[in-house]
DNA sequence: GCCCACTTCGAAAACGATCTCGAAATCCGA
DNA sequence: TCGGATTTCGAGATCGTTTTCGAAGTGGGC
C-alpha cells in the first residue's frame, strides 16, 4: 500500500524540496504544514501531498534552534540495574510518550563526576528540563552548577528543600503494613528489615512503630531487626526471632527478598503461614512476591506513578509553573501470606 | 573554588558572547575552542578564558544542523520492565557513555504503531543510528519504511537476514549447561523449561539434546518438560519428574525462576541438592539465583556485553562500515547447586 | 627599502525551519 | 471597469555554529 517514493538521494528531504515539488516558497510550505498563517486550501493540499510523497519530516534541530525549545528532556539515573529506577523511568516515559517529547537516558553509575559530565552534555543539547532519579531515599546533593532548566528529583529527594522532589512516603508505607496486620487480628508483630544506614529502612521502621504505638503496642523485641536486604538475612533473622519470641504472630519485612527468606525459615520450622504467622513484604516485586508459597502480601510503592507525576511536574515547570515537592503513599497488595484470623 | 560568573541573563551564552568578551570574531573563537585552524597561542588562551568565564557550552543543535551529525542514537525497546532489556540498555549506555554520544530512550510497549511513531520522532530529531532491543529471541519484523540511518537489532533478531542483528547463542547455552552437568558426572538429566512458543525455549532444548546426543545419551522422559517460565511450573514439573523418573540425577532448568521452584520441590521431597540431584538455571538473575538454598549455578547470557557490542557495531556502521550479524555464547556461573560427584 | 612567504584573523555563506511584513493577487460592490 | 478591502503568498531575517577563503599583518632575505 505504502508506495515508497523513488528518491535515490539518501539525504533526508528538506522543506525546500517539498516547496519546490509543490511549486511554492518555503515560507508557504511551512505554513501549510503547520496549519499556521493564511494559505489557500488548494495550496495546502498540494503542499501536504508533496510532503507525503517525499515522506518529509521536519528537522527538529532547525526548529529547536529557532524556537529555543527542543522538546527533549534529560533523564539522569544513578543506577540502571537498580530495581527502583526502572519503573520510575517507565512512568516518565509514559508521561511524555504520547506527546512530542523525547527522553535522553543517562546513567551516572552513582559517580558524581560522570553525572556532571552528563549534565553538561545534556545542557549543550539544550534539553528543556531534567529528571534525576535515584535508587535510595536518602537525600542527595543537588546538581552542581547553576542549571538553566527546571529539575525534578524522583524517589531520591534533593537535599535542598527548595528543589522539586517527588518521593515515596516510607513512613506511611510502614504504617500501612502494620495497620493491615493489626486488622488481621495480629498483636505480636516483629519487624525484620535492611541496613539501618538506609533512610528507607529507618522511615519504614518509624511508621511501623508509630502505628503500633497508636494501638498501644510495641514491636516484638522492642526494636526492628536491622540487617541487609537479602534473603539470607531474612532466613537468619527469622531463626533468631522464632527462638527468642515464639509468640510472634506476624512479621513485617523491609523487602520482599527478606520476606522470601522469612517464609523459607518458617516453613522449615513447621510454622504455618499465614495461620500461625502472617508475613508481609515490601516493594511488591512481582518476580519475588507473586509466586512464593504462600504468595506474598506486600506494599507497592507505585513507582511507575511516581515517575509519571515527575514527568508531569517537570512539564509544568517548563511551562513556567512552580510545582512544589510531593510525597506519595503506597498501597497494599493482598495475597495469601496474610489472612485475618478466625 | 568555582566562582559562578555574575551573568544575570538566563539565556545560555553563545559563541558570539564569548567572541565579544575575548575581543575576536566568532570564527576565531570557534577555531580556538575546537583547536582547529591557525590561532595564535595568546588568542586561544584569551578565548578559552572567556568561554570558561561564561561557562559556555556550544549549542549542539546548531552544530548538528550544520554538520549533519547529531551525536545521538535512538534506543527502541519493546518492554522496559522486561528483565532482558535493562542489562542490554546498560551495555549500550556503556559503549557510548565515555564518548560524546547521547541516547534517546523509547519504549514501544510492544506496540507496532507506537514503535512507528517513535521511529518517526527519532528520525525527525536526526539521530545518527538506531538500536532496537527486544525481549524475546523470536525474529521480529524489521522496522517499517526505509530508514535512512543504520539500525542494529539486539537480543531479538530482525527477520531480515541482511539487517545487523546481535543475538545470544541459546543453542550454545543449552549445550553449555548439559556439558557442565556431564562434567559433574551426571547421566540422567532432565530439562524443565518454559513455553515452547518461545524460540529461546526451543533453542536451549535443541542445544541440550545435541550435547546429550554427543555423549550417547538422551533426555530423561525423552523430551523437555515445556510449560511456563515461573516458579510454580518448576515446582509442578519437578513433582512429576521425580515421581516418573526417580533415577534423575540432574535437572537443567530453562530459567532461574523455574529452577527456584524445582529447588523448593526437591527440598520438600527430601532430595539433597546437589548430592542427589544437581540443578542448573538459566539467565543468572542475581536476585533469584544468588541467594537460594543452595545457591544456583546458572548460564549467564552476558547481556550487558551484548548491548555494548551492539553500540560498537552501530558506531562502526555510522562510520560507514558494514558489520554483519553476530551471535554470542553465554558463560556458566558456578555456585553450589551443581557439584561433581565423588 | 622592497618583495615574498607565512601566519593570523575575520567576513560571509551555509545548515533547515519559522516568522514578520510587505507585495501581489483576488474579490466585492458601485 | 475601477478602487479599496481582503486573502494569499514570498523575500529575507533569524537561531548558533562551522568552514572557506580572502585580507591583513608579520618577518626575513637581499
Amino acid at each position: 500500500m505504502s508506495t515508497e517514493p523513488e528518491v535515490p538521494t539518501n539525504r533526508p528531504p528538506t522543506l525546500t524540496d517539498v516547496a519546490r515539488l509543490a511549486g511554492v516558497s518555503v515560507a508557504t510550505a511551512s505554513k501549510a504544514i503547520n496549519g499556521r498563517g493564511e494559505v489557500r486550501a488548494a495550496t495546502r493540499v498540494r503542499v501536504l501531498e508533496a510532503a507525503e510523497l517525499l515522506s518529509f519530516a521536519p528537522n527538529a534541530l532547525a526548529r529547536g534552534l529557532l524556537s529555543g525549545r527542543t522538546g527533549t528532556v534529560g533523564l539522569l539515573t544513578s543506577d540502571l540495574e537498580g530495581r527502583f529506577s526502572i519503573p520510575i523511568l517507565m512512568g516518565v516515559e509514559d508521561a511524555f510518550g504520547a506527546g512530542q517529547v523525547s527522553v535522553f537516558l543517562c546513567d551516572a553509575r552513582g559517580d558524581a563526576i560522570r553525572e556532571q559530565h552528563h549534565v553538561r552534555a545534556l545542557l549543550s543539547r539544550r534539553v528543556d528540563g531534567l529528571i534525576v532519579v535515584g535508587s535510595r531515599t536518602d537525600p542527595r546533593p543537588p546538581l552542581a552548577g547553576n542549571i538553566p532548566v527546571p529539575v525534578v528529583y524522583v524517589y531520591d529527594p534533593s537535599a535542598n528543600p527548595d528543589d522539586i522532589s517527588i518521593t515515596v512516603d516510607n513512613v506511611g508505607g510502614g504504617r500501612l503494613a502494620i495497620e493491615h496486620l493489626l486488622a488481621c487480628g495480629r498483636r505480636n508483630i516483629a519487624h525484620i528489615t535492611g541496613d539501618a544506614g538506609f533512610q528507607a529502612a529507618r522511615d519504614r521502621a518509624e511508621g511501623a512503630a508509630a502505628a503500633l504505638a497508636d494501638a498501644g503496642l510495641g514491636l516484638i523485641g522492642d526494636r526492628p531487626y536491622f540487617g541487609s536486604w537479602d534473603e539470607s538475612w531474612g532466613r537468619a533473622a527469622a531463626h533468631m526471632l522464632v527462638e527468642q519470641h515464639p509468640e510472634t504472630d506476624a512479621i513485617f519485612c523491609g523487602s520482599d527478598q527478606i520476606a522470601r527468606g522469612v517464609l523459607d525459615t518458617l516453613r522449615d520450622l513447621g510454622r504455618d503461614v499465614p495461620r500461625s504467622t502472617a508475613v508481609i513484604g515490601f516493594d511488591n516485586w512481582e518476580a519475588i512476591a507473586a509466586d512464593s508459597r504462600p504468595r506474598l502480601t506486600s506494599i507497592d510503592m507505585n513507582l511507575k506513578h511516581l515517575g509519571a507525576v515527575a514527568g508531569q511536574r517537570l512539564f509544568a515547570a517548563i511551562g513556567g509553573a512552580v510545582p512544589g515537592s510531593e510525597k506519595f503513599p503506597g498501597r497494599i497488595v493482598m495475597r495469601e501470606s496474610t489472612l485475618p484470623v478466625g
